[in-house]
RNA sequence: GGUCCGGUGGCAGAAUGGUGAUGCAGCGGACUGCAAAUCCGCGUACGUGGGUUCGAUUCCCGCCCGGACCUCCA
């Protein structure tokens, strides 16, 4: 088996991965608010866990993937508000949007997938147990966490506390003991969605669902934590404290894996300044596996510039994978193994960027005729969520392609092909053109004329 | 301002203390009536100034530039 290694952001090194019990391991993923419709931003991240995932495993026999999903948040009752919507409405729609989205890139569901609003019981239970340790107090209503109560706050995001107030741009609430102090559970007005507490009616604040959700499904210590590097503080920072805070004996995550941001054509895309694209905008532009292949191009600790340029290269790269596997034809994969230098990439710390060109190299072999290879390529694909498709499906589209369908084709075929006989070339090539204007293009191969759709 | 990450050929993007992947694009050729695809061949890179070393793109330091986080964000 090859040695798995993976980048962890608290020792800030690459470190081989050592499974808390190698017969099961656990894994929790920050997953999404559900307030809007997911973006390729998102996209990044959950593409980072279903690679982890898969190949996770790949090597170990049991593997259990948390994912929460987010669906108590201040932006979710400002955005039902601005809809004039029912914010149960609102978290039903998106999160139903975010699964179709997901399915759609072929990613790999989590294995329990709970919500911030069927644990709030095991919020309080946590915040409780934290007040009762001296972890946490009550101030206004608000019950907040204490910083200063734990002697590690800031070691996973290399932080220095002190350093953090005497920057801090935050507003800092009058009640605090200290700016750093962070809200647990927070009172709610009555149009806000709230429950029944021993601090009053109130809501909890960001950072303890997680806790609460890894603790309950996964247990006091498990193996690796994920999300994207924006969450590395405070968010990550604070469900760290407070699960070790509350749970003195375990170690809450042992690895933890963080995927750097996505630029749009150079510029920083965020929900704030408004200029990120959603799956769907991408789909009206080029196949989804080309987006998924495209967000595989950069290793996922490296910032990747999404660019329109980009989707049509991934396209194109699939377009040549896809030629591979149809020189070669049908080919058996069953049983057949992952190959081991597209493995072994992958077991460094998730390069995708260079399984891909492992990839290639398995391309090419097959386009020269070596159906091993194929087979091989057709494997690799599989095991990262490409090459899915039979070939002929990739270029000719499915049932919904658009253009000209395929008997009109295939009698233009036939005439160029009369035309051609009779040395007719102008005609011929009048045919061609036309095809090529409505996106087919006519390949004359040894075995007759082929088409595909550009 | 603080902390952290990064700067590789026209583009994307890996590895590496000593012949620098892979793909796209480009150029030349083969094949084709013309194309497409494929095949063969070619070219081009280590932000910058020092240091360590027999030798640095690779290690160390300064500088410049870009990005992330410090505030809702994946």
């Amino acid at each position: 088996m090859s040695q798995f290694q993976l980048h962890d952001s608290q020792r800030r090194t690459t470190v081989p991965f050592v499974p808390l019990d190698p017969e099961h391991v656990r894994v929790y993923y920050c997953g999404p608010t559900v307030y809007d419709v997911p973006h390729i931003g998102n996209l990044r991240a959950m593409l980072t866990a279903d690679i982890l995932i898969r190949l996770l495993r790949r090597l170990y026999p049991r593997v259990t993937f948390v994912r929460n999903i987010t669906d108590v948040d201040d932006k979710i009752t400002a955005r039902a508000a601005a809809n004039g919507e029912d914010i149960g409405s609102l978290t039903a729609r998106t999160t139903a949007e975010f699964h179709a989205g997901l399915a759609a890139m072929n990613m790999t569901p989590p294995d329990i997938e709970p919500r911030a609003t069927h644990n709030i019981g095991e919020m309080q239970a946590m915040i409780a147990r934290l007040i009762k340790q001296g972890h946490a107090y009550e101030a206004e209503g608000h019950v907040l966490f204490s910083v200063a109560s734990f002697a590690s706050y800031g070691a996973l995001s290399g932080r220095d506390p002190d350093e953090l107030v005497a920057g801090a741009r935050v507003e800092v609430a009058p009640y605090k003991r200290d700016p750093g102090d962070f809200v647990l559970w927070k009172p709610s007005t009555p149009e806000m969605p709230g429950w029944v507490s021993p601090w009053g009616r109130g809501r909890p604040g960001w950072h303890i669902e997680c806790s609460a959700m890894a603790h309950r499904y996964l247990g006091e210590s498990f193996d690796i934590h994920g999300g994207g590097s924006d969450l590395l503080f405070p968010h990550h920072e604070n469900e760290r404290a407070q699960s070790l805070c509350c749970f003195p004996g375990g170690k809450f995550a042992n690895y933890w894996l963080h995927n750097a941001m996505l630029l749009v054509e150079g510029e920083k895309m965020s929900k704030s300044l408004g200029n990120f694209y959603t799956l769907s905008d991408v789909l009206d532009k080029g196949p989804v596996e080309a987006l998924r292949l495209l967000l595989m191009s950069a290793q996922y600790r490296s910032v990747l510039n999404f660019t329109w340029a980009g989707l049509e290269e991934s396209r194109r790269t699939l377009d040549r994978f896809y030629r591979a596997l149809e020189t070669a034809g049908a080919v058996d994969v069953s049983g057949r193994g992952v190959p081991q230098a597209f493995l072994e990439a992958l077991c460094d710390d998730l390069n995708t960027p260079k399984a891909i060109a492992e990839m290639h190299v398995l391309a090419t072999a097959a386009l020269a005729g070596d159906r091993e290879a194929a087979a091989d390529l057709k494997v690799a694909g599989g095991m990262i969520g490409l090459l899915t498709q039979e070939p002929e499906v990739w270029f000719r589209g499915g049932a919904d392609a658009g253009g000209p369908g395929e008997a009109e084709i295939a009698a233009l075929i036939a005439e160029r092909l009369a035309a051609r006989k009779a040395k007719d070339f102008a005609r011929a090539d009048e045919i061609r053109a036309q095809l090529t204007d409505q996106g087919v293009v006519l390949e004359d191969g040894a075995g007759g004329t082929t088409w595909r759709r550009a």
